[in-house]
RNA sequence: GGGCAGUUGGCGGAGUGGUCAAUCGCAACAGACUGUAAAUCUGUCGGGCUACGCCCUACGGAGGUUCAAAUCCUUCACUGCCCA
């Protein structure tokens, strides 16, 4: 892998913005870019020949995911998951750090690994940061991701500096394996990204950022944010591990996120993003569009023929009506989802794209600020039309309660 | 013509003397969703208020019993099944 900064914005005295190339054996990706997310092997409710047609680059895998189902030895056995799931175009996989997160009711961590009882059939697996590289070798991903432990929100100083000891920890161990101990099964060339950790600690951030940085890796991530904390934090963590982190090498915050996030940590300094949000609120009824967030399905467009966006160019918004299309997500037809799902896609890599030339031209800033203000604009119209009595707060499943994550046999 | 069963909020369907403006599901309406256990989840869902409470109108129609009826009785209407 080879990375190259092409353009440094200079649209404000603030901005961090970058314009790069991410060369893989699979491609090459133009930066900043949003990676839509494939955890089972597929970017749910879109083939990927519509996902080129949306300018997809690289999508997502999940290393836990897909070693459970449908196993590693079927995928290697296919020749590796890019030729499994018939996909040429780079890829990236995720190692089961954020399942550390969200499966935290069905785990233990320990120093040497984490313990997984299988949400589909409570059997039971063990991973050590060493297996997860043996296993996206296997999978044989162009960006394979360290074993990470990411915390909860909100989470101690002293936790927060505990699990990014161990993540650090894991990082060195899967370095070694990859590097001494693997070699790429498939004729093609892997890469290796390390996970900054911290929780919302500017110390512990800078800490780990420069930490990892010593370790010396091709592309660094910024993980454990979007877990509920507010988004200055998060914007304030992305900043503060950018300028920790070495400039000529590709930064990816992961799990982020909105339009609104995404423009605001590429000002800080970010070059790639994944967010299940395109793909999940689409099958949900929300639809992101140049002037803000609408839901489709609201009684407001059963009769509105005209696009979902008029500045959209997608295959939906192309051919079909908010009304149709109001109609197939509220009667929750799978074209429904699929319609929405390219629009979704299509607009979050139109962002980035868009994003790009924006900096390459050095207009970024005012672009930036535009697509911002209307957005609000549009935030402070919807919230005025709110019906709510109260603010509702969700109860979780049981499942979904996230009991305080435990490292045993630590000391 | 006779017998039996039934008629509950937009629909389906609980409830069978007070704790019922009525469980639940669907539909409808709104909201949430950030490295996907999510095509999921949450809230609202007769009307009106000086709203964590109060007042109307409501369980096919009318009448009755009772302190109290969606729940019991009479009768009418309608629906389904069975027998003529």
């Amino acid at each position: 892998m080879k990375f190259s900064l092409q353009h440094k914005d200079t649209s404000s005295s603030g901005s961090k913005a970058r314009a790069g190339l991410l060369e893989t054996d699979h491609g090459t990706i133009e930066t900043p870019i949003f990676m839509p997310v494939g955890t089972l092997g597929d970017v749910k409710a879109i083939e990927h020949r519509e996902l080129k047609e949306c300018g997809a680059q690289i999508i997502l895998g999940n290393t836990y995911h897909l070693y459970l189902r449908p196993g590693t030895e079927i995928i290697q056995k296919a020749g590796g998951l890019h030729r499994f799931i018939g996909w040429d175009l780079p890829m990236l996989t995720d190692s089961g750090g954020y399942q550390v997160f969200s499966l935290s009711q069905l785990r233990n961590l320990t120093r040497d690994g984490v313990f997984f009882t299988s949400h589909i059939d409570g059997s039971k697996h063990f991973f050590r940061p060493e297996d997860v590289v043996q296993i996206q070798r296997k999978l044989g991903s162009d960006i394979c991701m360290v074993l990470d432990e990411c915390p909860p929100y909100p989470c101690s100083h002293d936790y927060a500096k505990k699990s990014n000891d161990l993540t650090m920890a894991w990082a060195e161990r899967c370095k070694n394996e990859f590097y001494n101990n693997s070699a790429p099964l498939y004729g093609h060339t892997q890469t290796l990204f390390p996970i900054v950790q911290g929780g919302v600690y500017d110390d512990l951030r800078r800490s780990s950022a420069e930490t990892l940085t010593q370790m010396d890796f091709e592309g660094y991530a910024i993980g454990g944010v979007s877990v509920g904390e507010p988004k200055e934090d998060v914007y304030r963590i992305a900043e503060v591990s950018c300028e920790c982190l070495p400039e000529e090498k590709p930064r990816y915050l992961m799990g982020v996120g909105t339009p609104e996030d995404i423009l605001e940590c590429i000002s800080r300094g970010v070059d790639m993003f994944d967010c299940v949000m395109p793909t999940r609120n689409a099958r949900n009824g929300t639809l992101f569009t140049t002037w803000g967030k609408m839901t489709i399905r609201n009684a407001a467009y059963a009769d509105d023929f005209s696009p979902i966006d008029e500045a959209c160019d997608c295959y939906t918004c192309r051919n079909f009506s908010k009304a149709y299309v109001r109609h197939l997500s509220s009667i929750k037809e799978i074209v429904g989802h699929q319609l929405t799902t390219i629009h979704n896609i299509h607009f979050f890599l139109w962002l980035v794209k868009e994003t790009r030339r924006q900096i390459l031209n050095n207009t970024f800033t005012q672009f930036r600020n535009d697509l911002l203000n209307r957005y609000a604009e549009n935030e402070s119209k919807r919230g005025s039309g709110r019906h709510q009595k109260g603010k509702i707060k969700r109860k979780p499943k049981d499942y979904e309660i996230h009991k305080p994550a435990r490292i045993k046999k630590l000391d």
